[in-house]
DNA sequence: ATATAAGTGTGATTTAAATCACTTGAACGG
DNA sequence: CCGTTCAAGTGATTTAAATCACACTTATAT
């Protein structure tokens, strides 16, 4: 489990890494593997949201379609990650699916099997909603840039969170550790793919970022991006994708 | 505590309706009072988030203002509703405001003393993190209502939702039972209160609403509405404003 | 190596929404 | 009753962003 990787990545959180070594080994104890290929869902849109998933390895992008097939990727999540809901009424459903970007190793756990857990133990039920905090807490602060700031602001606020949780620091900037096309960043904004292509040739031309060997950003000027989307240095658990 | 009112009101839920009679003592307990009159805040973006509020009487605005003034109001908390978070970590900083619209009775509850009451009673724990969930799904509904269908969809889904939390249901339709003007709809929605305007009016021309004794909404054609922003009918305790 | 698909880059055009600039109406206090 | 303030309504204009259309580039697979 996580704690900022100082100096190797820009700064890697997992948003497990509320959990204690403690509280974390009861949660391995009631989880079952379960294996996703690169393309299928781990849950679709309106299922029985009765599981947690704690993504060993692999990439889980969350996204919710509308009908006419636009897209919007809510979170992506990476190793170390937990997904899912604590709604604890067994009733509840997912209002979005979970697909699989590359192929993942996942541990399910069973809700009621953690609700007896979080009976038993109080410290794992404030862990747990440290991470709920943490959870809600992205999402608030994503809408908050992608409603006030424009196209603009929402793609500075973007490759931001995207440093922060994909980011490597270089002497001449922070480079993204993977490569992200202009759909996929259309799809994080809620814009169209020729918009982010645009913004972003722009954002080149003013010397903000570069592209490097394969389409990878790399961020020169963070500054110039946190202006553009007010940028209140939100803390790291909070401010990624 | 709530449960739905059947009839009387279109239907209100409170968000502490998840607390049972057991648990809410145990709030209770820890809670003291304190008032804030109309136009004061109840505590300001960026202070310490050390305390959760339980709303008496009154109703509170939660809102981000941006530097040029811009301002997004996140949800408005009526009688019986919990406000604030549980980031557990004593560090925690709210990032947006709290303004009362009205004079408030509020039960204050220090993060120290809850954190006792869910350590020592797993009921209360699953109890909290029911409403945390919650709370969550208005955040990611409302984000997916006001960023994937426009203006229009983004108005339709605050109606929706106005009445779901203020609306009274008549022979003719439901009645909103607090007047919002043009400005106050433009600001949960992210847009202008010109464009609010024109759209109003236009829901007007088309039968959709009409406009009651003091400017009061009702709502005529829910289902126009709920077409507006493709309505997927989630649970009334997300559905709210 | 070459066909095929996937992604990038850009101009031109259309559409949605914000902004500006007023007018009208309603409500409120002295 | 009149002036002041706050909200509603609306035309004209500008700006932001989506959409359309297509050329060009880069991977990938057979």
């Amino acid at each position: 489990m996580g704690a900022c990787k100082q100096q190797q990545n820009f700064c890697s959180y997992q948003n497990t890494d509320v959990f204690s070594k403690n509280a974390f080994q009861y949660l391995e104890g009631i989880m079952y593997p379960k294996k996703v290929e690169t393309g299928q869902f781990l849950f679709l849109d309106h299922d029985t949201a009765d599981k947690l998933f704690y993504l060993r390895k692999g990439q889980i992008k969350i996204t919710k379609v509308t009908e006419e097939g636009k897209e919007l990727v809510l979170y992506i999540f990476q190793e170390g990650d937990l997904i899912g809901e604590l709604g604890v009424s067994s009733v509840s459903r997912y209002n979005y699916s979970a697909k699989a970007t590359r192929n993942c190793d996942v541990g399910v756990i069973q809700q009621k099997d953690l609700e007896t857990i979080i009976w038993q133990h109080g410290e794992v039920a404030v862990e747990f909603m440290k991470w709920m905090s943490n959870m809600h807490g992205i999402t608030r602060s994503k809408f908050r840039d992608l409603m006030l700031y424009g196209k603009k602001g929402a793609l500075c606020s973007t490759l931001i969170r995207l440093a922060n949780s994909y980011g490597k620091m270089t002497s001449t900037g922070i480079a993204l550790s993977q490569h992200f096309t202009n759909t996929d960043l259309a799809e994080l904004i809620g814009t169209s793919r020729e918009t982010v292509n645009r913004m972003l040739s722009q954002l080149k031309k003013e010397g903000i970022v570069t592209f490097e060997a394969g389409g990878m950003i790399k961020i020169i000027d963070l500054a110039y991006l946190k202006e553009a989307c007010s940028c209140e240095d939100c803390p790291l658990e909070i401010c990624r994708i």
